[in-house]
DNA sequence: CTACTAAGCGGACCTCAGTCCGATTGGGTG
DNA sequence: CACCCAATCGGACTGAGGTCCGCTTAGTAG
């Protein structure tokens, strides 16, 4: 009664009306047709609104804006790579050293903006992208494996800098402006991160800052937890 | 005749009208001021438009977007920083070590972009930030660093990589948002730089990869004749 | 001084993201 | 089965960014 207090729009499932959920469902497909077909970009609300036979009342109500909208899309696409990195097979997933993790997220990440790179343009691209459920799990991810590779330093503030280095609209001016290759980017990245991140992780280093726990098992239960994101 | 062939927008000084130059005027200041007063994103193009007594037109002929006009009234203010980073006094100018100039290069950056929160909001926010003349000139300040303190490294991919860290969307985010102190985010890119960057320049490496020469000098000189940049 | 031309001007106009509110309907209650 | 309330719907409406095109004017040639 009382306790029915979340935000609609970020836990959708669950005690949603059978219309309601219906028209996100439509919604959400003609979107990604229309996306694909013509490009985000060149596609307007009023024409998804149509092609989902919805009123833009509805579409509105269900994704606040055209950003977001676009960051629904990409998101769904993102599933499976959350999956990969919290749950995957080493190096991305856990077993691997926190480093090494930490190198391959970012070529994975890289390698998915290099398979969205259209939808991107349209996607959120202000201070707000960074309070999106993805950047937020991506940061928790990147988070942890900081924490564990090197306890002493600030992982909450390094986590969103070394996530800067793979933003979206970063990826596409050195990427599509400057004409810079995939494979030299990834290599940047590993370089990035080999300087950054010391290579082993401490064995028993005196003390972790704050938080008591650390250890490899850690990131992914973490994550498991707050994890099934409906991104 | 056939030679003027250059960007009205990119080069607006020399062979502009004079009736050109006084609207340029106008606009710029009209908007600093709405701006200052209201504070950015609460002042509409229309009204700039006729604060400064011109029409609709002219306004966007010369400045192209509302972002680009918020650009460039921050470029305005920023003319000093330029003047302190390219032929200031050490740290921030030529004379100190590579990585010392880095490190106060980045402080120096956050301090402006903590003067000017307000604008950066309006400014531009997406690819197109990355050609801003005054981006420009901060990665090429950064490269030339970078390729005197390790003149090994990929230094164009690593320069935007570490500008990343300063870019007006993190920083929102993470002063406003999340509330950290500037002295945080210093102390942050210090650690950074500090991981990223060799403390000593290495004294007669074997080769530079490409560029022939090499030394502390060498970054004010390229730097100003590239400089006078109207951002 | 007059005529000419091209750059510059400006406001009507268009598109589109985002809002509002009266009509509608799901789904629980007596 | 009838009723009711609240969540949902949807399209008319608004406001602002950005474009277009006929008019004006600075600068030049004769």
């Amino acid at each position: 009664m009382d306790a029915a207090f979340d935000l609609p729009l970020l836990e959708p499932d669950g005690l949603e009306r059978v219309d309601a959920a219906r028209n996100r469902e439509r919604i959400l497909s003609a979107a990604t047709r229309l996306f694909d077909e013509r490009g985000a970009g060149c596609v307007s609300m009023d024409e998804v609104a149509e092609a989902a036979g919805v009123g833009k009342g509805t579409l509105f109500r269900r994704f606040g804006s055209r950003a977001a909208l676009a960051a629904a899309v990409l998101s769904e696409r993102e599933r499976g790579f959350q999956e990969a990195f919290i749950r995957g097979e080493p190096p991305l997933g856990p077993g691997a050293p926190a480093r090494a993790r930490l190198i391959a997220f970012g070529e994975a990440l890289l390698d998915t903006l290099e398979a969205h790179t259209e939808l991107l343009l349209a996607a959120e691209s202000g201070p707000e992208r960074y309070s999106h459920p993805a950047h937020v799990v991506h940061r928790l991810h990147v988070t942890l494996l900081l924490r564990e590779a090197d306890p002493r330093c600030d992982a909450e503030l390094l986590a969103d800098t070394l996530l800067a280095a793979l933003g979206a609209d970063l990826f596409i001016h050195l990427r599509g402006l400057q004409g810079m290759s995939l494979q030299r980017l990834k290599e940047g990245w590993g370089e990035l991160v080999g300087r950054t991140v010391p290579a082993i992780e401490p064995r028993s280093v005196d003390h972790a800052p704050t938080e008591p726990s650390a250890g490899a098992a850690r990131t992914a239960a973490e994550l498991a937890a707050a994890e099934p994101a409906e991104i």
